[in-house]
DNA sequence: AAGCTAGACAACCGCGTTCCG
DNA sequence: TCGGAACGCGGTTGTCTAGCT
């Protein structure tokens, strides 16, 4: 790799940072604002590289910054989203890459669409909070913590449910997969507390006789753990990627950021069991859904728990049931106008900074990466903020996803690689 | 008291994307 | 259109500290 000119000099300084060294950078900052990271050291006086004193301000001296531990309820938005984005997401890019009608993605560029986001867009939720905060949290504590009530941090599915899913799976997986990495996780549950796992709501284990291909996908690819997961999705430049491909433009990669940010607020509306609907609701505190924070969190759990929330809550048990197991009359197939998803444009010529997506009134800023009017964008795609309509768009995600497996061999054979 | 270990978190690294001349 | 520079991200490593033996 080629280093930046600010960070080729070598005595450039390394290692934990001095006070004296943070006040001039604040001292900068607040003389000429961020930005020219690269220019910073010299004008400054500092001997660091540019890099660094941007990361040096960006996890530590910006003054927008939290310092004290994290709360209860950022730990729970924390799980909550990356259930979310790490598990149900990936269901979503399962709708994408197996619809029939759009047949825009493949199998690799969705998980490298989403997987790109994740801690940003969980840190976004979180006002004082930088992503490096979340992932350090999320690596030296939650994860573990989830292992220790005997969940896989990755599927937030129980471990028994993964084994058994494993189990079933037999030899169908010739590819080494997720599978030594959720046994990390897994071991270090078993090691912790060998005692029998804390009960687990029945649906943890239902419908287990009922495996298919679509379920045996899911848990080999869910995101969260990232090494396996290379062995799976080699790591690519999605352009290099499309070109090869030849199936993803920018306008679809656009597209599939702003559905995955969409999903991700979709997911702070509604992330239920539909084996426990009113015991599971919870409306999660962003700004944008201020107006609707009732939370419905099951009084019988804070009982039990003396929290505002159960570590039940975490399990994704709906996003992997089988597909008979929803509710009856809530089979309903959002309806993703061709418009919204396929190539608008295959000469990828779509360059400007902004896209703005007329139909939508979205502007999607493709160098900061930030999207904005998502809550807004939820209906438009017929993902509402309803519980029944929840139900419905899981169910029709697996829908897809079971149809998808069908053709299960093709997506083996990805032509992208 | 010394050595070891694990946890917490700061910082670095490599890579992908975007900007801009 | 191209290539270098800049930026931003996630993963990984390094450092410090508290607790234990």
């Amino acid at each position: 790799m080629v280093r930046p000119p600010c960070c080729d000099k070598l005595n450039v300084k390394k290692g934990l940072w001095t006070e004296e060294e943070d006040a001039k950078i604040l001292a900068y900052v607040s003389k000429h604002g961020t930005g020219n990271w690269t220019a910073v050291p010299k004008k400054a006086g500092l001997r660091r590289c540019g890099k660094s004193c941007r990361l040096r301000w960006t996890n530590y001296l910006r003054p927008d910054l939290k310092r004290e531990s994290f709360t209860p309820q950022e730990e729970e938005l924390i799980i909550r989203l990356h259930a979310a984005l790490g598990s149900r997401l990936y269901v979503l890019g399962l709708f994408l890459v197996g619809s029939q009608t759009h047949p825009t993605f493949c199998l690799s560029c969705t998980m490298k669409i989403y997987h790109t986001f994740m801690w940003s867009i969980i840190a976004q939720q979180l006002p004082g909070r930088t992503d490096n905060d979340v992932k350090n949290y999320w690596n030296t504590k939650l994860r573990k913590k989830l292992s220790e009530m005997g969940i896989d941090p990755v599927t937030h599915k129980p471990f028994s449910q993964v084994l058994a899913d494993y189990g079933n799976i037999g030899g169908l997986l010739k590819s080494r997969t997720r599978i030594g990495s959720l046994n990390r996780d897994m071991k270090n549950s078993f090691m912790i507390k060998p005692e029998p796992h804390p009960p687990q709501p029945a649906i943890a284990t239902e419908g287990f006789s009922n495996i298919n291909n679509s379920r045996v996908m899911t848990t080999m690819a869910s995101p969260g753990i990232e090494p396996i997961q290379e062995n799976f999705f080699p790591s690519s430049n999605i352009n290099q990627h499309a070109a090869t491909c030849g199936s993803l433009d920018l306008l679809s990669q656009l597209q599939a950021i702003k559905l995955v940010t969409e999903a991700s607020n979709y997911a702070g509306y509604q992330i239920i069991s539909p084996q426990f609907p009113n015991q599971y609701t919870l409306s999660l505190s962003s700004p944008s859904s201020s107006s609707s924070t009732s939370s419905t969190c099951s009084t019988t759990a804070q009982e039990k728990t003396g929290l505002a929330f159960s570590w039940r809550d975490f399990l994704l048990e709906d996003a992997f049931l089988p597909y008979d197991h929803h509710p009856q009359g809530q089979d309903h197939i959002p309806e993703f106008e061709s418009k919204d998803i396929a190539p608008q444009n295959h000469s990828g010529n779509e360059t400007s900074a902004e896209h703005i997506d007329d139909d939508k009134n979205i502007i999607i800023n493709n160098n900061s990466r930030v999207l904005s009017g998502m809550d807004s964008e939820l209906l438009s795609y017929g993902i509402q903020a309803s519980s029944s309509t929840e139900s419905s768009f899981v169910a029709a995600m697996l829908d897809q996803e079971n149809e998808m497996f069908s053709e299960f061999a093709n997506l083996l054979e990805d032509p992208c690689y």
